[in-house]
DNA sequence: CGGAGTTTTGAGGCTATTCAAAGGTCGTGG
DNA sequence: CCACGACCTTTGAATAGCCTCAAAACTCCG
């Protein structure tokens, strides 16, 4: 966990939260933006930022570590809707709610700033590049969840599991968290089946034939992606290929 | 198709599409969006507003009729991600890539306003409460695609399809197209499937199980919903409870 | 009346599930 | 330092749900 939290990047970088994900925002608006966030919280694994049904009050900015949204049904199941990655807004869609629909867990130690909902929303009146951002980054995570709910609906367990270690990969890769087609995996067997929909035993069977496929190789809390190429074909989806300040914006 | 077309409201109703759908806009504001949008057009039934992977120049308000939002994988299987009814807005996920990622496919004859990207945004810097609805209305959007990626994911043909007909009912309940649990279904059994990630052949005994224990009632192009009550409980998902000019929004 | 698309039904097979249990790993406390 | 418990991974066997293939009946439209 050495370098976990440290996501701050060189203004002139491309910016590493989602704030910057779609504009280069002037100095101006950085500072807005700083002046939102509170000071940085940590939380132990398995802490629950948000539990769902209560009121989405504030929002937090993912410093360091992954955190699960998920969804539980009655029969016990639970659903991972997205795993959060350091950079990441976490808690927005439920803005839209009187209770929050997903509950927030840490899946390793965590750092986050918290955001209060009233203050953000009141700064896309004086600064519109904050309000465009974060609605091209909502449509985002649609387009992500249109991609999710397309491959637990259609596709097989092989090729879900596939699609989740490779999307992974390329968002780790974006922060300089994964190399040489490796990264850390603080996911249980549990966690992987609770995102793509099939059983913790399932998932065991399907990392092992994957493994002995030469496609992955899996040792203490490390994932090896052996064959990128050939996992991304597997998964049937194109990369998606996001705007960065699009020339149709206005106010550039 | 009466009246089908029909989705204008008195403006001292709750609006009838998704610029109204979280704020009570002035008559300014009213005016701004009307200004945005082109005229109507009609589309038949079948027919492709938008292809995925072009680049999606406008977005469409759905006046009238049913729309399909689709990706495709390349086993050829065709995964809905979203049934689109009058009110909506259609294509907006699609303002954060460079090519599209859904097929936007007409289900019934369909009448609909373009809008384009460029005046859309640009109308966020002097209309705030425009990027606030709108962005709450993403939000919703990625609640209810997290909604049906855990029903996809962790429920059973029953459930899925009991939650699929319960979400159209209540959608269709809000802008006048349902009656007495009883509304037009312009679906195929095959779209059906596409929806919620299983096969037609599947669809039909699943439908044809629930009409015989009394569920629900079939007859020509319409669908009754017999007990929503034990529809609902079968589902498991809580009732989503949507804000609207809620007080901690600035400036309403 | 023909043809295309949709709904219905049957039979057989496969994927993933359930249930069960053994072996590992890790953190904690004695 | 070892023992213990909690959780995770692995494996097996039997089962269920859904899929595939196939074909017949029905509807709608030209």
């Amino acid at each position: 966990m050495d370098d976990v939290f440290d996501t701050e990047r060189d203004s002139h970088d491309r910016p590493s939260n989602r704030f910057g994900e779609f504009l280069r925002l002037s100095a101006e608006e950085r500072a807005v933006v700083a002046e939102l966030l509170g000071p940085p919280q940590h939380y132990p694994r398995h802490h629950v930022l948000r539990r769902e049904g209560t009121e989405p009050l504030n929002l937090h900015l993912l410093l360091g570590g992954w955190v699960a949204a998920s969804l539980s049904l009655p029969t016990g199941k639970q659903q991972i809707v997205k795993v959060h990655l350091p950079g990441d807004l976490l808690g927005a869609p439920s803005l839209s709610l009187k209770s929050s629909a997903e509950t927030l867990t840490t899946l390793t130690p965590v750092a986050a700033q918290p955001l209060s909902r009233s203050r953000l929303i009141a700064a896309f009146a004086r600064h519109p590049r904050l309000a465009i951002t974060l609605f091209l980054s909502a449509q985002k995570e649609r387009v992500s969840l249109m991609d999710r709910l397309a491959l637990v609906g259609q596709a097989d367990a092989h090729v879900r599991i596939a699609a989740l270690l490779v999307d992974l990969f390329d968002r780790l890769s974006a922060i300089g968290q994964a190399r040489d087609g490796a990264f850390a995996m603080p996911l249980t067997q549990r966690d992987l089946g609770d995102l793509v929909g099939i059983t913790p035993v399932h998932v065991n069977r399907t990392l092992r034939a994957m493994d002995k496929a030469n496609l992955i190789r899996r040792s203490d809390q490390t994932i090896t992606l052996l064959d990128i190429d050939r996992l991304r074909g597997l998964t049937g989806l194109p990369r998606r290929d996001f705007v960065f300040e699009p020339d149709w914006l206005p106010f550039r």
